[in-house]
DNA sequence: TGTACATCAGTGAACGCGCGTTCACTGATGTAC
DNA sequence: TGTACATCAGTGAACGCGCGTTCACTGATGTAC
């Protein structure tokens, strides 16, 4: 029905896009500007993609891949626990740095009309983990606390992004979150 | 040159703006939708706003006007410090979930081209108060401290807008965040 | 080896659509004399 | 009180524009005999 996904075609219309959305917000990623981009006539755009919204779903899987396989190999083995969440955060930034400016995919995608959904489901994956981490640290609410480091994670990744550079005081806001959880306290025993 | 701010038409056009924005995206709050809300022709758009990105921005406006004027009032008299950004924090997330489900105007805004900018500057504000509080808080990194912690607000108004009531296993943990700061630990004396 | 046909990524002109914006005009209200 | 004019919010048809999408077609490559 429609090429392989790893058809050079294809490929070059998703890296042209990753190139675009480094200079340009999502709304503005028109088809259009990617087959120009990628050197290809407008149609083939269409014998690859469904329709924007299925590219842009791809653009946002292609760019999250990448950067999760860097994430799992970085904790490969480690059990769920404060270490995990560290290493797997680092690791995070790291890779958003590395990518450079790509805002349109972190913040922008969260709100884009179409992408929404896929990335409201990759983010509950995020979730998960992390709560599952904060679980194995004795956290109370590990899920609500999980949103709330996920979302600050990717502010860091945005502030950092701006500096283009580590921020090692903001990280350190980071593990100072992860270490303030009151659970090992025993003055509140309901 | 223009009508006066309270002018009721540009008020209606507004307050239309106001009901669309809690269903739709900003990128689908056009023109046409909006004027059709406020029931006025299209050309009486453009009698009260400049252009499209005018309006956007008068009525991100509009909304944290109001909002902030209930913090003020609520911190009143209050000096910078920890109950003050407690009490601040609790009256955003009161005002946000009274206001109900105005996503666009919180999260979107932030990402809307034409609006981009006017946001921003709102946001260092924010971030500026905030800092001030965690200063007096004996906070190392002020500025990156508050940045991190507005985001987690923000993103804790939007869990409690979905789930249409105060979450306090949420709050805790932001006061938790406020809890965790180790500046008054003496043992980093560089 | 030569011929006929099938496959399929790629092409680009053409389409309809909704958008933001313009502008000549209307009609009610206020002001001058 | 009556007349003439100024002001100005409001009107809505019309505009050009860029968009996403379609589709009949091309041409290179693979396959059958």
């Amino acid at each position: 029905m429609s090429p392989p996904s790893d058809h050079p075609t294809r490929t070059a219309l998703l890296d042209a896009g990753l190139r675009l959305a480094a200079t340009l917000p999502l709304s503005r990623l028109s088809v259009n500007r990617i087959v120009q981009a990628a050197g290809v006539a407008k149609g083939t755009f269409y014998v690859h993609f469904l329709d924007r919204d299925s590219y842009l779903v791809a653009l946002h899987a292609h760019f999250h891949t990448a950067l999760n396989t860097t994430i799992d190999q970085t904790v490969e083995g480690l059990p769920p626990g404060r270490q995990n969440l560290q290493y797997g955060t680092i690791a995070y930034l790291d890779g958003c740095l590395q990518q450079r400016p790509l805002k349109a995919l972190l913040v922008e995608a969260r709100v884009a009309p179409g992408v929404a959904t896929a990335v409201q489901q990759r983010n509950q994956l995020y979730y998960a983990t992390v709560a599952a981490d904060l679980a194995a640290m004795d956290w109370p609410q590990p899920l609500l606390a999980a949103r709330l480091y996920v979302t600050m994670v990717a502010e860091a990744a945005l502030i950092e992004m701006e500096q283009g550079q580590v921020v090692t005081a903001l990280r350190d806001i980071l593990w100072q979150f992860l270490d303030s959880q009151p659970g090992k306290r025993p003055d509140k025993a309901d």
